[in-house]
DNA sequence: GAGTAATTAGTAATAATTTCTAATTAGAAA
DNA sequence: TTTCTAATTAGAAATTATTACTAATTACTC
């Protein structure tokens, strides 16, 4: 389904479909709500597309992202690449990241903060 | 306040008081509630001890936040001070931060997800 | 006041992102 | 289909921020 949208979008904005474009819509319509570094999208793409360099992987995520069709969060020192667009909330322990859609969750945070929300991070503390 | 807790707790861990942390206590008394960067953090130290090396400043950091008197957030390249350190909600537009301490909000997002939240960061949708 | 381990400043190393460029290629037009 | 051209790619280099290392200095104990 994502990958559907994002295909068109990239064709309608008049970007070429290459098939490291293709790759990298595969690969994050697969693991993309992994929430995966930029790192680890790569190693994934390479599994399809062994000679898919790092800077071709990352201008493409950067067009995706112009596009609205990823959002990218930054978590301890890596860029960690997130497919679900809509206002919602990631759950974070440590290196692990989980998706909770609210949309109830959402708007009260909206409310008491006054502005719309892109994604809100909630982080917990580090079990012993 | 802050300030007094955490000369207490470098005391009673054992670590020695010198000027650059004095200083570095000064600072983040002072400008902590605006999440400065690391290297702000290190402007601001210097306007009062101009020799003090980042290194130093990072070192002391890191102590502080070992004895958890100062929380650290990542926020898009960079590193983030801040010494609210009961849990509490960052509000995010671009590079600005500020602090919405709402110990309810906190509480219902604790029982959604399940676990004790450590900060949660509300990213804000940029303005136009 | 001396001794000692912690701390400091400066520098080097690392890690992740971002930029740059020559060669290649997707897609439009002939 | 073939040609043309601007977009894309791979690889390397540059940048940025953090983290590690080390010799010299210093805060604190006795």
């Amino acid at each position: 389904m994502w990958r559907k949208v994002a295909l068109e979008r990239l064709r309608k904005a008049g970007y070429k479909i290459t098939p490291q474009r293709l790759k990298l819509l595969d690969v994050l319509e697969r693991i993309g709500r992994s929430h995966p570094s930029l790192r680890e999208v790569h190693e994934a793409v390479k599994e399809e597309f062994p000679t898919i360099s790092f800077s071709t992987l990352y201008s493409n995520v950067m067009v995706l992202r112009d596009l609205g069709l990823v959002e990218l969060l930054h978590l301890g020192s890596e860029t960690r690449v997130e497919v679900n667009v809509s206002p919602h909330v990631n759950v974070i322990s440590g290196r692990r990241v989980r998706d909770l859609d609210d949309p109830e969750l959402v708007r009260e945070i909206e409310r008491k903060v006054g502005g719309r929300v892109r994604f809100v991070n909630v982080v917990l503390e580090d079990e012993v």
